[in-house]
DNA sequence: CGGCGCATGTAATCGGTTACATGATTCA
DNA sequence: TGAATCATGTAACCGATTACATGCGCCG
């Protein structure tokens, strides 16, 4: 065992900001999202256990007149914990499974119209994928952020979705291509 | 809800062949391991549900002396319900979780001899994924297959792997040189 | 005052892995 | 005869999603 990689998710997101479980739903929900994602029915369950492990804390604010809200913080221990995994190098992960490429691989059941739809259905999304995440970040990254600014792992990560999206247009082209002639 | 990948992956090796649970672990071994798996855990379960549900049936086969295979077959239900499933266009899927970026976005709390460390060491991995890649299939894929070929979708699935290696290689050169600079 | 977003939780279920468990066949 | 592989299964557990459930705050 010893995975638990939503645990180090969250405790590298409250390494130097305390957030409330609400929070830390929103940020799965922002660039992270390329690499990790949670949902907070995962997450409320999972603080409770990090509390109870002792890698974070928590104080109850009061928003409004009532509304209780945790913000969390990460003890010395978590922090601890977290340069650790941090700093041990793990095994590289099996390759995901692909839903698209298992379809692709029984294709030749298929009708050779319906294949070139499927492909070019597929191209279509990820070329969109592709504009969305240039645009959406054109300006952030028009510069080449300060290798030691807390941007530049922001950068690193971003050109890899979108080399990674590129690539993958190439390939549905290829096939596409192949499948026609 | 409605997903069932593995039920699918499993009528798809079925559809002209007829397996044993274990013949089905086997393939999930082979070049679908690259994209689908599966572990016998999992199969033999799942055999039996597709057994009730009526989409496959089996055939108990005597090897030796005494040892039992069962030897499933796909039924009329199980063509229906595949060719049905393989011609359905899925929204694409969510990007899939990735540890190696998560510890990368969280690089900034290393060291800069760590980062560089944990860069130099995955790209080392990957290059020796895409040496193996090529290897294992370069005499089967020096031409390139017949597009009604069984090989054809293989080399289209396999092009991908490379494709996707090499990008991840690049990026990984990429971020080295921008660390180290 | 109504609707959307903030905020927190639990329950049921699913897909998958690890571990447990058994026994036959084949080949060196 | 012993080890590797063929062959089939179950149990416990984990990570994650979907659905269920509640209530406040804020802005128009």
């Amino acid at each position: 065992m010893q995975k638990r990689h939503l645990k180090y998710a969250i405790l590298g997101l409250l390494y130097n900001e305390n957030l409330t479980g609400y929070d830390l739903y929103l940020k799965f929900g922002g660039p992270l999202s390329e690499f990790w994602s949670a949902k907070h029915s995962q997450i409320y369950p999972e603080l409770k256990k990090l509390a109870e492990e002792g890698v974070v804390s928590y104080d109850i604010e009061i928003a409004g007149t009532s509304l209780e809200k945790k913000v969390y913080s990460i003890t010395e221990a978590g922090r601890e914990d977290f340069l650790n995994w941090l700093s041990t190098i793990e095994p590289m992960q099996a390759t995901p499974k692909d839903v698209f490429r298992l379809r692709l691989f029984f294709a030749a059941y298929l009708e050779p119209e319906a294949r070139l739809a499927m492909l070019s259905e597929h191209l279509e999304e990820h070329r969109l994928r592709l504009a969305h995440l240039r645009r959406k970040n054109e300006d952030v990254f028009a510069v080449i952020p300060e290798k030691d600014s807390a941007l530049f792992f922001d950068y690193l990560v971003w050109l890899n979705a979108v080399m990674r999206e590129e690539t993958t247009c190439r390939w549905l082209e290829t096939c596409i291509a192949l499948c026609a002639e």
